[in-house]
DNA sequence: TAGTGGTCTAGACCACGTT
DNA sequence: ACGTGGTCTAGACCACTAT
């Protein structure tokens, strides 16, 4: 087999109902190191956000779509598949595969809010006000699986944007896990620096709740007593099952909400 | 090949670090409609459950745990792999596969108060405030893509545990699509009827966010006027693309919040 | 060097839904 | 009856990690 690029396009054109798909230029570079089904997968999806593929359309079988690009039909089906399980893309027996009508934007990640307000364009900001480790309370100490009492890191953000007060962040974390420098909180998320230190961030539990904010609070956060704040707390766990960090965090409620998309189960 | 169930056990016991898999004994059964990989995923889930793999235990090399359970590696692999997607499993390369740490409890999905109530063990209870038609408003008509002011189905609910108000849920459906009796409202939940009227619930977009209670909310569930208010809004698609309800809900901060277990991406 | 998971192939048969 | 995706096999080679 060539160690070059194999294109597919369509054939002889049909005189009826022939898929959209069959009109489009699927490449794939057997001498890349991107996996064979990624690279198509990436395609796919590209061809889908932009319109190539229009939504309800079928992506004509897999045989054919296999033989088109040169490819394996379980290497196409992985390829799918993992479209499949973005949401982007419904199976149907008897039918085919066809492009999923509405706009799955995004699913629900770990998002920080860092990274949701950057992404929003809101150029966001941190002050860092306060960064040293006390003993940890039971609340604390259950999250992160200490024994009441023992010394934790703890981290607490003012993060706004616009210049307008969004959220205070309270974050605490094992010791010794993690060096944090003030100057670093300020210019990037506390995920990202835990990412780039190595930690490789596996699954997270929280809740999302609310209540009326106290004097203090109102004061941070620009908002008068009583008001209403959106409240998480998140223990997030590595791949290993430690948990790496627990966070308690207020939102001004009248300037931010959660917003996410979100798959069924099937 | 034999047609009756192929039981793997471990084999002569060597002397040192065996996989813990080795000694639980897997099923298959050829016979049996429920494919191969979705039984063996089943049972490794449920040996992860009850504690007979233990966390970060080794679960074997896949081509061994193939050989024993007559089955093909890809079958193996597919069985694993929708282990390691749920977030009980993590592949290491070089080293092998391993039972996480933490415990994951339920990702993220459609969740029905109803249903979440009773699984918390609330005995929910239902009362229908409204079931009729109305024009749709524009937040609504937009939500569920249809021109302003054209009829909808409007419910409105008031949702109780332990005889107390939990939340007030206003759906809004498009006409036509489903017949809602109000004594079923009142009996189960409203994604129960639509799944039971066939229709595939495929992915829901949703905000949450908080508010203070005005006075008539108040009244409707128990609570203090500026008492704080979780809110939710959301919209479910069908697998067709179809919009097939709006919900604008609130629940009572001082006794309802959202909790749930997610899966960062990798 | 040895062992693991990651990727890939070229077939096969079956179940389901449409026609 | 036909075409689709769903499942399954028995191999292969590669990349990464540990020792």
């Amino acid at each position: 087999m060539s160690d070059f690029p194999v294109t597919a396009t369509a054939g002889y054109s049909p005189h009826v109902s022939k898929p959209e798909s069959a009109s489009l230029d699927f490449v794939v570079d057997r001498s890349s190191p991107v996996p064979l089904y990624y690279q198509l997968a990436l395609q796919l999806e590209s061809a889908i956000e932009h319109g190539r593929l229009s939504p309800g359309s079928l992506l004509g079988n897999e045989i054919e779509l296999a033989g088109r690009l040169g490819l394996s039909r379980p290497t196409v089906r992985q390829a799918i598949q993992s479209l499949v399980d973005k949401g982007l893309l419904v199976r149907r027996r008897g039918i085919g595969t066809q492009v999923v009508h509405s706009q799955i934007k995004r699913p629900l990640e770990l998002s920080s809010l860092y990274d949701d307000l950057l992404e929003a364009g809101q150029s966001p900001a941190t002050r860092v006000l306060r960064n040293d480790t006390e003993p940890s309370s039971a609340e604390v100490a259950a999250a992160l699986g200490l024994a009441e009492g023992a010394e934790v890191i703890v981290i607490e953000r003012l993060r706004s944007a616009h210049g307008e007060p969004m959220a205070r962040l309270r974050n605490y974390l094992p010791p010794g896990l993690l060096q944090l420098e003030t100057a670093q909180l300020e210019a990037t998320g506390l995920y990202r620096l835990m990412r780039s230190a190595g930690i490789t961030l596996h699954s997270a539990r929280q809740t999302i709740g609310a209540r009326s904010a106290t004097t203090d609070e109102g004061a941070q956060l620009d908002e008068c007593e009583g008001a209403a704040l959106l409240t998480m707390q998140r223990t997030t766990y590595d791949d290993t099952g430690r948990a790496v960090e627990y966070g308690s965090h207020i939102y001004r409620a009248s300037r931010y909400a959660f917003d996410f998309q979100l798959l069924v189960r099937s």
